[in-house]
RNA sequence: GGUCUUGUAGCCGAGUGGCUAGGCAAAGCUCUGCAAAAGCUUCUACACCGGUUCGAAUCCGGUCGAGACCUCCA
């Protein structure tokens, strides 16, 4: 594809990106409540729309990306029971609310560092938009699709059904819905089951609580992505993105909001990541299975073998596309570091390449042809599987031409620029991956030269003991040495 | 129960109605003092049963299996 497709939940089909505004592009991403720690699989979705903002840069467009975070204390469900999340963890850690929300924003922040995520153009937080959050449920109410009981206002899916249309997105129909709910007969002050919080009444007990026209309480789940979008993307913008465990009742809430107030619908691509399963079970807070990202990181937890790169499980990521869902295990976490090597290498080694063509060869072609092919494929909706499966094509021809296997005079020095640029381009700017360890540490460098020329020595008086002594000790610590063909050595890491 | 997704070689994982992705693992060869690394070669799969078609792993129907959402979660 010569131009962008991507896969729109809400039409369930690939369509050409179009922008709006181009080449302005909006992009909002749900982010993260920041009531504990994000878990490998909040990363796995920041990763994927990380790639994907990367790529639309890359592209050209001029991108405006929102990401929020979510700090007001909202109740673990819409019908009134449940706790408040940021308060309860409170309590636990005996800090204030905001001291958690503080701790844990900085802590996501950590993570997106050490996973080498761009930020965000704008990073919203809810409770820094209370009044606009407010507006919007005037506007709501103003519509007739909110009304207020006792302090509390509510989104009255009803009443907004019969100008629109609820539950596009997720494929539902109200009375289905409804009929859902039945069985949990009302014990609330909602007309209707469905209907769900835009602002809730506070007791006195609650710490978070903000002043209103319907008194003391806080907002809605729903509303702060609602209203920051619009704010800062407009009633209309291109790309809403986020889990797919958010698809419902999450988006399909924003949308009947945003469509309620401002009387158009919002996005024009909606884009769903897929769960990350480990061992072959959904990774959840909720379920207790979540291994942390630092976990991955130091190899400190009794399910892992190792510590793994971030770069690793970025790499393990990609490895898949972003709407499948994806199973890790320890397996797959070392066959990955593998191939990122393989890869790494490769680029590290164009740089050392000679070519010496003149005339366009069938090499010249094959590289012309896989380094088009990872544009083709990134086009196809962010395919980064099949971007790495061309990387990998053109590895073998980068070792190949070391090797002298390829003769340097069958490749134009022109191929060799096509190929560092490729490298650079979609290994470390669209997906953000970086080399797995610097070497350019001068005294090491200067150390391990000894190291070798003791080794050569060795090998020359066919003192064979010494020279495997040092490669074999070296190799238990993680460096590998390599005896080129053309006699000189080099090293890496694993 | 409802909505939806999915079942691909030893493992992971892309994919298009006809042109054997790729990685890891395994085997053989080249290179090497021996290795490692690298290169070459081999391993040709698409849950099952029907149907549409000149042709289907790819489209349709059914069966069986797996999973997600329907309640907080990315």
């Amino acid at each position: 594809m010569s131009e962008l497709h991507i896969y729109n939940s809400l039409t369930r089909q690939k369509e050409k990106f179009e922008p709006l505004h181009a080449p302005n592009v909006g992009l909002y991403v749900c982010g993260p409540t920041v009531y504990n720690d994000v878990h490998l699989g909040n990363v796995r979705t920041f990763s994927s729309f990380d790639m994907i903002y990367r790529y639309l840069v890359f592209c050209g467009y001029k991108v405006r990306y929102v990401r929020n975070i979510t700090d007001a204390g909202h109740l673990t469900n819409d019908r009134g029971e449940g706790v408040n999340r940021m308060e309860s963890q409170a309590k636990l850690e005996r800090l204030e609310p905001m001291e958690i929300v503080q701790k844990y924003t900085v802590g996501f922040h950590e993570i997106c560092t050490l996973f080498n995520m761009k930020s965000p153009t704008i990073e919203p937080t809810a409770t820094g938009h209370i009044i606009e959050q407010i507006e919007m449920i005037e506007t709501l109410m103003e519509k007739g699709f909110a009304y207020e009981k006792n302090g509390s206002v509510y989104f009255d899916v009803n009443a907004f059904n019969e100008t629109y249309t609820y539950g596009e997105l997720s494929g539902r129909n109200i009375d289905e819905l409804i009929a859902g709910y039945r069985d949990l007969d009302g014990q609330d002050e909602k007309k209707n089951s469905i209907d769900f919080a835009l602002w809730k009444a506070a007791t006195p007990a609650h710490i978070m609580q903000w002043r209103s026209p319907w008194g003391m309480g806080f907002p809605g789940w729903h509303l702060e992505c609602s209203v920051m979008s619009t704010k800062y993307l407009g009633k209309e913008f291109d790309i809403h993105g986020g889990g797919m465990d958010l698809k419902f009742p999450h988006h399909e809430c924003e949308i009947a909001q945003n469509v309620g107030a401002c009387g158009t619908a919002p996005v024009r691509y909606w884009m769903h990541t897929n769960m990350l399963n480990f061992n072959g079970q959904k990774m959840s807070k909720s379920l207790g299975n979540s291994i942390l990202p630092i976990e991955f990181i130091t190899g400190n937890h009794p399910l892992l073998d190792k510590a793994y790169s971030p770069m690793v499980l970025r790499f393990l990521f990609l490895q898949s596309h972003y709407s499948s869902e994806l199973d890790i295990n320890i397996k797959g976490l070392q066959d990955a570091e593998k191939g990122l090597k393989r890869l790494m290498e490769a680029r590290s080694i164009i740089k050392n390449l000679n070519a010496l063509g003149s005339e366009l060869s069938a090499t010249d072609t094959q590289i012309a042809e896989a380094c088009a092919e990872c544009k083709t494929n990134m086009n196809d909706d962010f395919n980064t599987a099949k971007t790495i499966a061309c990387l990998f094509e053109l590895s073998s021809i980068i070792n190949s031409l070391k090797d002298g296997n390829i003769k340097a005079e069958q490749v134009q020095p022109a191929s060799v620029a096509l190929l560092e640029k490729t490298f650079d381009d979609y290994l470390i700017d669209v997906f953000g991956l970086k080399p797995l360890e610097d070497n350019n540490n001068s005294k090491l460098d200067v150390a391990m030269q000894v190291l070798i020329d003791i080794r050569k020595e060795a090998k020359l008086k066919k003192d064979f003991a010494t020279s495997d002594k040092i490669r074999h000790e070296l190799l238990e610590k993680g460096i590998q040495l390599k005896d080129e063909k053309d006699g000189s050595v080099s090293y890496s890491f694993n």
